[in-house]
DNA sequence: CCATACTATGAACACCGTTCATTCTCTGGG
DNA sequence: CCCAGAGAATGAACGGTGTTCATAGTATGG
């Protein structure tokens, strides 16, 4: 397309090379290619070499670019979030805010195989995670909870988040080995607390048919109107903290 | 002590070697091995070589009495909860009941280095832990909880007490690589709270003194007594799920 | 055009989980 | 008492892992 012996024009920066060649290793292609062995292998088939392999590129050639895997596992959990907009805290709204929240984190971290596994291992407390972190807080605090209550209801939501997730993905796993579908593991599993002998195991056997929901969209988003309960009995309360402040 | 040409009395099981000499190996000492070397060397460092060599013993020994590395980690996954005795339901103080899991299970999850990273990975599903969960079950069943709420509230508590548990380790490993005291990562921790700018996370600037605790129980326990609330107010409700059957 | 800085290479190291043919040890039966 | 046989333990091996490092290649600025 382009002439090799025009002038280049003064306003579009030059071609950085004649020919495209080969893309330069980046970070970026590094974590792309990571997610793409992620989603192949899963979390225990994702390795330095693979990913290297993936790009087509010697496995030390990563090394330049990133210091561990750690770092590599790192900047995968950062992307998880990338470009998501928690709206502007709407006191009135505040508990649909945050089960959409919930919703939309669940379903990044369904978005890749084993990519709670990744979340799960690593502290929320990254700059990049910031600014997620302190939206949450904003949706909260527009409501009216104390400041105690507030400074855990984060990891409270994050952490029940992220388990809910991780156990799905568990399951997953399991029945990517053995079964074909998640209908049949299900049926097996709630059959298999059916079963259970009822003097021991009453309450089990009681809730067989519903221990795993058809998908599991209603159990979570229960679980998560649970916590928003728990979390709006608090409103209009003193912080609860009198005791743990006088010690 | 015995004479070996004795005859061996009836009423007595033959001793099972002249000399004590070596203990046979068995699954229990292989599991005891493990936990040897989970505390001492990290989940990271936990290897089938190292639990070999921590019994003097090769390593494809093991493979004799554990079909797996994975069924290993099982092995020590069911110990966590052997001997705790959940109480009788009270329905009158099934708050304070599970309050008291809620603290024992944390205490257990802490109890040995890296621990809650080997329950994370399993479903708590495997038959030697079912007892726990018909036990908590019977505890909330007592208090009148819905069906579907109870279904999911066993679920609800344990995702949150071994999330809680597992990032306080992931806490531990982090000091343990770089400092040497818990005080001293939570003053640095709160103070780069601190230390952001404040127009753009007021929330965390706001939140900073608190976010981590001297220890760690406060906010367990608050978090635990937000879920309490939450499952408390269900009490005596219908089963929200009318829209969920009818469908 | 060359020197320099950066990138990519491949070989190597020290581990890992797992398997397998072999050896050892112990026990029960003749 | 001895011997056969079953079970347990061995050591070597295979293919994989994360990471390092001296070397080779390449692109860019002086």
């Amino acid at each position: 397309m382009t002439q090799p012996d025009m002038p280049t024009p003064p306003w579009e920066r030059p071609p950085r090379r004649r020919t495209p060649a080969r893309v330069p290793l980046s970070r970026e292609r590094i974590v792309d290619a990571a997610y793409t062995i992620l989603d192949r292998e899963g979390y225990d088939g994702l390795s330095m070499r693979q990913v290297a392999a993936e790009l087509g590129v010697a496995v030390s050639a990563l090394y330049v670019h990133v210091r561990d895997k750690d770092e590599l596992l790192q900047l995968m959990y950062n992307r998880t979030f990338e470009g998501y907009e928690i709206p502007e805290p709407d006191p009135e709204r505040w508990r649909e805010q945050v089960m959409d929240f919930a919703r939309q984190a669940r379903e990044r971290l369904l978005s890749h195989r084993d990519l709670a596994k990744i979340t799960m291992a690593h502290v929320p407390f990254t700059p990049e995670l910031l600014p997620y972190v302190e939206r949450l807080l904003a949706v909260l605090g527009a409501a009216g909870l104390p400041r105690r209550v507030l400074a855990i209801s984060g990891d409270l939501l994050s952490t029940y988040i992220n388990g809910f997730a991780l156990e799905e993905s568990l399951w997953q796993e399991r029945y990517r080995e053995t079964h074909d579908s998640w209908h049949k593991l299900r049926d097996e599993v709630n059959g298999y607390f059916a079963s259970l002998p009822p003097d021991r195991f009453p309450n089990l056997v009681r809730l067989a048919d519903i221990m795993m929901d058809e998908s599991n969209d209603y159990r979570f988003e229960l679980g998560v109107e649970i916590i928003l309960r728990g979390l709006a009995s608090y409103i209009g309360e003193p912080d609860p903290d009198e005791e743990h402040e006088a010690s």
